[in-house]
DNA sequence: GTCTATATACAGATAGAC
DNA sequence: GTCTATCTGTATATAGAC
């Protein structure tokens, strides 16, 4: 963390890392405060208390998620537009490899404690999902795009799961051309049997 | 937990439940005692320390998947043993939507902090992914089974995650008619097209 | 606004009586 | 083998000098 910028900033810069590497829980203020340059009596100044911080960290994934998405919205095709969001998964692979999917991780955790952390990183991965949503109905997957945004979200929850796990990058790359095969045939199949039984055979 | 059983049982077994429910960090040796109605005391006579403790949870875990595992591959077809673990795993969704799947949600948090206790996690899942990937090879998926076994088995945990974040059940439940199509296509397109580039459309 | 020193609480772990 | 009492370290959080 540089030393110049402000510190309330540099502060949630490195809660932020601090809780993506090691968990919110294992990851103590004294750690936050040394990753920060910022002594550690200082931080209460600008944060309350521990929870404080983890919510400015939230806001800030939220902030940096809905610019993502925002660019992703403007590629051209709904194609181009989901494989965009699996890109930006993959260009932080490495990262992936070390701690996981930043929100995914965090969900599985906050998860476990409930109160006002937990909604919050619930609604990363519920905006998330509702974009992906918004694509697919884009496709004219009417009723289906809500199951198919989850197997689509899921797919890459679980890969980056495996990723972290077995420490291999090449899980997460390789979902890649799957996935974009995978639109393909819905596509595909949409235009030969626009039935809706065929397309539970993706769902 | 029983007060009756054996004391060293009681306590692995409420370890096992809290650090499903908890999380391992944010469990304590006191919440164990408790549970398992044993001194706070006299839990270190039974375990040296807290990770001693978790290490026999992996080790229980161990060998209740291996059972499982044994079980599903009597089953006659390789679909039916496919989906007899993603019926396990159903059979369970009430604990998913509570606290995650078991064994997912744990390699996520111990990942993080590294050590034997990581290891025995990834364990788990490896396992099972090689169990995963000779059924695929049962059907003679030959070099794609493994990616097809991460396929299956990232949906799953993905699917996991998403039924815990969002507390609803339907989501793991409604898997079990979409992966038993996609397991009916990966068979049909085998026959139809026994080439490897069609197998990728689905992997 | 900044930082040192410290209060408070509770975790993991131990000693030793029974 | 069992359990109470306690040690020790460390985390969050505060008080108050500068």
């Amino acid at each position: 963390m540089p030393r110049t910028t402000d510190k309330r900033v540099r502060l949630v810069d490195a809660a932020k890392k601090l809780i993506h590497e090691q968990g919110f829980n294992l990851t103590t203020l004294a750690d936050i405060a040394q990753e920060a340059h910022v002594p550690l009596g200082n931080v209460y100044y600008y944060f309350k208390t521990k929870e404080a911080i983890a919510e400015a960290v939230l806001a800030n994934r939220a902030r940096e998620l809905h610019e993502a998405l925002q660019v992703f919205s403007s590629a051209a095709s709904v194609k181009e537009r989901l494989l965009a969001y699996l890109q930006s998964e993959i260009d932080n692979v490495e990262q992936t490899v070390k701690s996981g999917c930043p929100i995914g991780s965090l969900c599985q955790e906050l998860a476990k404690q409930g109160g006002p952390l937990a909604t919050g990183a619930t609604q990363l991965l519920n905006d998330t999902l509702l974009w992906i949503e918004k694509q697919f109905q884009a496709m004219d997957m009417g009723d289906h795009s809500r199951t198919l945004a989850r197997q689509f979200m899921a797919t890459i929850q679980g890969h980056a799961l495996l990723t972290n796990t077995f420490k291999d990058p090449k899980i997460l790359e390789q979902l890649k051309p799957a996935l974009s095969a995978w639109i393909d045939s819905l596509a595909h199949t949409k235009k030969v049997t626009p039935s809706v039984e065929k397309m539970e055979e993706y769902a």
